[in-house]
DNA sequence: CTCACATGTTAAG
DNA sequence: TTAACCTGTGAGC
């Protein structure tokens, strides 16, 4: 779950539902029981989110700043009745009367200054969920490294909030192999790329899945009428290995870089200059 | 049921 | 390079 647009949206949902209202903060769990204690009774003023880091501000210039790798999630509950006990390890539960959210499994969850904040988002690439970023920042990194763009791409330094699905599927809808150099890219295709994946992370925030087939490659109007493998949304190649890829039919492959699974289709995303991995 | 693996990152070795 | 984080899901028995 957690690329970019699932921060982006939970921002929006602990903002909605804590945002200018007086919040209790605890750690069941106990490892953020100091801090939480800090907080305990403080006006929660807002969330926002930069690529996949989460900010949670506090009255008084208090930021929890959340990260949840893997296997962290966090939900958030509006209008309940009655907020129910804690189930299994929840790191951090900011509650009012009739709203909740836990925090379980989180690789961060630290309080942090705005210095430290503001540096953390200094060091990330543009986001494309925030309207202010600037496209020409990553190319600037792009078009000079011989790095695989496949690489380029996950880099948060680079570019923030994109993760291994939307690297999978940005490659595939821009017919790219994922092991071509960064600096053999023209800066037509990397403006394509970011249009695209402006889109594509909007949509994700609106709907909370990844959808990337486009309407005219889906198995029912490529007369295929097989159902979907459903990863949390609709997509070409992501953990599709072996599979018939949707517009050309061959098997999609798979390989690791930098201990992370790429997924591509080799006739869709032809190598180049023969330094790629076919 | 148990097991492997995962949309991520950091720190230890 | 590997383990750790510590949760959820799906495959296999």
């Amino acid at each position: 779950m957690p690329e970019g647009h699932t921060l982006h949206r939970l921002a929006h949902e602990l903002t909605d539902a804590f945002a200018g209202r007086r919040v209790r903060v605890g750690s069941p769990q106990g490892r953020f029981a100091d801090s939480a204690a800090l907080l305990d009774g403080q006006v929660l003023v807002g969330a926002e989110a930069w690529g996949k880091k989460l900010y949670v501000e506090f009255h008084g210039d208090r930021f929890v700043y959340v990260h949840l790798g893997l296997i962290g999630g966090l939900d958030v509950h509006r209008d309940v009745d009655e907020v129910p006990a804690p189930v299994g390890q929840v790191r951090l539960r900011i509650t009012t009367p009739t709203a909740y959210a836990d925090l379980r499994g989180a690789t961060a969850c630290e309080l942090v200054t705005p210095e430290q904040r503001d540096a953390a988002i200094a060091r990330m690439g543009p986001d494309p969920l925030r309207p202010e970023s600037d496209p020409n920042r990553a190319w600037d990194r792009i078009r000079r490294s011989r790095l695989p763009i496949g690489r380029l791409l996950m880099d948060q330094g680079v570019l923030a909030g994109v993760g291994n699905v939307y690297r999978a599927e940005l490659l595939f809808r821009h017919r790219m192999h994922p092991l071509r150099p960064g600096n053999t890219l023209r800066v037509g295709q990397w403006r394509a790329m970011w249009e695209d994946l402006v889109e594509l992370m909007h949509e994700g925030v609106r709907t909370g899945r990844i959808d990337t087939v486009r309407p005219e490659h889906t198995p029912e109007a490529m007369g295929r009428g097989a159902r979907i493998d459903d990863h949390g949304g609709e997509v070409y190649v992501y953990r599709r290995t072996g599979q018939p890829c949707h517009v050309c039919g061959r098997p999609v492959r798979t390989a690791v870089l930098d201990a992370r699974n790429l997924f591509w289709c080799s006739r869709c995303q032809p190598t180049f200059r023969s330094r790629a991995v076919s």
